[in-house]
DNA sequence: GAAGCTAATTAACAAAAGATAATTTTCGCT
DNA sequence: AGCGAAAATTATCTTTTGTTAATTAGCTTC
């Protein structure tokens, strides 16, 4: 039985270029359905695979340990997005950070480049790509233009409101990291709204 | 005469895939050379043309005018960088953001319809348009990664020590704003570096 | 249900940033 | 050179955040 992220996979695909779910061999033959338990590292710091994997079902938190010893949680990947070490896949060096799963984690998998063969050899398959690429892009410059154009407050307030369901699965220093502020101050943003709230 | 950039993205293409300069006509044929004045705008908020463009010479500044009435600056971008705008070719939406020049500007600009054609037709020149994919996710990725680590005044001691270049052509309140404070805060950030530094 | 661990909150103080306005500097232009 | 506008700095005051430490809340495990 063809699990749903594949399902989703071949129905984006068909969409983007009219490819048939029964021709996309080629594409899923090399992905490999992949189990973390929660607390479990993926990638580790200095790792140099170049894979790429798209999360099925759960949380990773990608993070990185600073001088001073503790952690900085950069961001959060949750179902139906990829994740790869950047530093691997695009800068060519060691990873730099960590990316462990926060809850039970499935991962479908691929080597990156074994994909990148694949893709030469069947250019049909390129704009499911393309669509990741720019949607990667799409995401990462959403989270700048909030840095630049919201307050800490803000930023957490647009969080709460569009993903209630991730902020209520992960603690709140790994939200407060990737919003850029402190276990501290996020306590007090929080308590800000509630006293406004009851006014 | 062939202008440098195109030289540049030949020599990028020939590295990436193999394939010759003189091969790349298709790819060329549909770009056109584009000169923007200082203050000049390329795209306006609510425009929906889909355009890349290859900035070969100047600084576009990338930003948003909020309800308040005044603008907050998202980002530059320089010599040898893409601009789009994301909002029409990743989110197929009205531009929100305004782009302009700050200096006189040369750009090699095509539409990325047009090209995406082009690129069904001759997927050998598919890895150029990754490699710049992958390069804008490296970017945006690096932004967010300073925002997350790094304080206020250390983004501002980096940007000067990485593109002093840029920072001396660009008046503080743009950099202020893309470092995500307000331009009276980076004057005192300047000045704390400048009394520490005579001691 | 108590012990033990971690997360979250609160407190207290210092440091930084926002807002607004006044002042100085810079820069383009005639 | 000198005028005028915009940019940058400085000043003042308020708000927010960082830091550190203490306290409380929530969970897990025995």
């Amino acid at each position: 039985m063809t699990p749903a992220s594949i399902d989703l996979l071949q129905s984006i695909l068909h969409h983007l270029t009219g490819v048939l779910p029964g021709d996309t061999g080629p594409l899923f033959a090399l992905t490999r359905r992949l189990h973390l338990e929660e607390g479990e590292v993926y990638i580790r710091e200095g790792d140099t695979a170049r894979k790429l994997a798209f999360i099925e079902k759960g949380i990773m938190r990608v993070y990185a340990i600073k001088q001073s010893g503790d952690e900085a949680t950069l961001f959060l990947r949750w179902e139906e997005q990829f994740i790869a070490s950047h530093d691997t896949i695009i800068h060519q060096q060691p990873a730099r950070f960590i990316y462990r799963a926060l809850e039970r984690v499935t991962l479908l998998e691929i080597d990156y480049d074994k994909l990148d063969t694949i893709l030469r050899e069947h250019p049909q398959f390129e704009p499911l790509r393309v669509h990741f690429l720019q949607r990667m892009i799409g995401e990462a410059l959403k989270v700048v233009e909030d840095f630049v154009l919201l307050s800490p407050e803000e930023r957490y307030l647009q969080l709460v409101e569009k993903r209630s369901d991730i902020v209520n699965r992960v603690s709140d220093k790994y939200i407060a990291s990737m919003l850029g502020v402190t276990p501290v101050s996020l306590s007090r943003i929080r308590k800000r709204i509630y006293d406004r709230g009851k006014k």
